[in-house]
DNA sequence: AGCCAGGGTCTGC
DNA sequence: GCAGACCATGGC
C-alpha cells in the first residue's frame, strides 16, 4: 500500500480493495453512494467522500495529516489481507466466498457508534437501520462543515426519554438506545476498558445492556472493538451454518472468524448462487 | 394482507 | 434451559 498527494486529494493504491463493498456490506450504517460512483459519509466526526478507480481509492480533500491520522485506521489499511484471505481459503466454502467478497476490510469504527448502530439493527433490515441512524444524527448530532451530522455522543443522549426519540420512528428500540447512552455516559460500562478484557468478560459486561443480546454483542465487539474473533449470528449465518457447515464453523478459522464471517455474509445475501433458494427461507 | 428484516425480552413450562 | 408471544416500523 502506498499513497500520495495529489491536488489536495489523497490517492492510496490499494489492490484487492472493493470500496463499495467494504462500505456497503452491513458493518457501517454511514455513508451513502453519490451519483458519481463515490461515497460520502461520516466517521469519527470527520466528513469523507470517497471514490475507488480501479486499484486507487481517492479520498476528497484530504490531507496526508488527515490521511494517516484517521483514515488509515478506519479502513484497517496497514493489515495484510492476503495473509488472512490465504489462511482462511484452506476453507472451501470462505474460499468461495473470499473470491466474491474479498475486496472487503473490516473498518475500526468508534466503539460507541457501533454498538448504538447494531442495538437500532435487531429485527430490522439495512435500508431502515441507515434511516434511522440518520435521523439520530440529525436530531442529536452537530452539524459538521459539509451539512451533514457527527454521530451524537453516549452523553448527548443519556438524559433523554424513550419519547425523544420519536423523530427516529425506532420503535421499540428507542428505550434500549437510551439504556445504552446512560451505561455508557455513567462510566458503568466503559468502553475503553472492554477493548483490554478478555472477550467472554466483554460479552457479559455488553449484554447487561438491555436490547443487548448474543448478535449485537458479536456486532459491537467485531465492528467497535476490531474483535476479529467475534462471530455475529444473524438469520443469514444461521442460513450458512445449516447449509455450509452442519457440525459447526471449524475451530481452526475462529480467530479470523469475524473477518469470514463478513465475506461469508456479504456473499450469501447478495450472490444468487451461493446458497439454494431453500434455504433462503427460515 | 401477510411476511420479513444483521434480535431481544419476558413469561410460562 | 427452551419455546412462543410480543415488540414498532416500513418495504415488498
Amino acid at each position: 500500500m502506498n499513497y500520495k498527494s495529489q491536488n489536495g486529494d489523497l490517492i492510496v493504491n490499494l489492490p484487492d480493495f472493493s470500496l463499495s463493498d467494504t462500505l456497503d456490506c452491513g458493518q457501517c450504517f454511514r455513508f451513502e453512494p453519490l451519483e458519481d460512483g463515490s461515497f460520502h459519509g461520516v466517521a469519527k466526526g470527520r466528513p469523507l467522500t470517497v471514490k475507488q478507480e480501479n486499484d486507487n481509492i481517492i479520498f476528497f480533500k484530504t490531507s496526508e495529516q488527515d490521511f494517516e491520522d484517521v483514515w488509515l485506521e478506519y479502513f484497517d489499511l496497514n493489515t495484510d489481507y492476503n495473509q488472512i484471505k490465504e489462511f482462511l481459503s484452506e476453507d472451501e466454502t470462505i474460499k468461495k466466498a473470499c473470491s466474491y467478497a474479498g475486496g472487503i476490510r473490516i473498518l475500526k469504527q468508534d466503539p460507541w457508534e457501533a454498538l448504538c448502530t447494531f442495538i437500532i439493527s435487531q429485527n430490522n433490515n439495512i435500508p431502515r437501520i441507515k434511516g434511522i441512524v440518520s435521523r439520530l444524527c440529525e436530531n442529536f448530532g452537530e452539524k459538521l462543515s459539509c451539512g451533514c451530522f457527527s454521530f451524537p455522543p453516549a452523553e448527548k443522549l443519556a438524559c433523554l426519554y424513550p419519547e425523544d426519540l420519536a423523530p427516529l420512528r425506532s420503535g421499540f428500540r428507542a428505550k434500549y438506545i437510551i439504556d445504552a447512552a446512560q451505561k455508557i455516559a455513567s462510566g458503568q460500562i466503559d468502553l475503553p476498558k472492554i477493548q483490554s478484557m478478555p472477550i467472554e468478560q466483554a460479552r457479559k459486561l455488553l449484554m447487561t445492556i438491555k436490547g443487548v443480546g448474543p448478535k449485537v454483542a458479536e456486532c459491537s465487539l467485531l465492528f467497535g472493538f476490531y474483535k476479529t474473533e467475534a462471530f455475529p449470528i444473524d438469520v443469514w449465518m444461521k442460513r450458512a451454518l445449516t447449509y455450509y457447515y452442519k457440525d459447526g464453523f471449524p475451530e481452526k478459522f475462529r480467530k479470523y472468524g469475524g473477518i469470514a464471517q463478513q465475506y461469508i455474509f456479504h456473499y450469501i445475501r447478495t450472490c444468487k448462487d451461493a446458497i439454494p433458494d431453500e434455504y433462503r427461507k427460515k
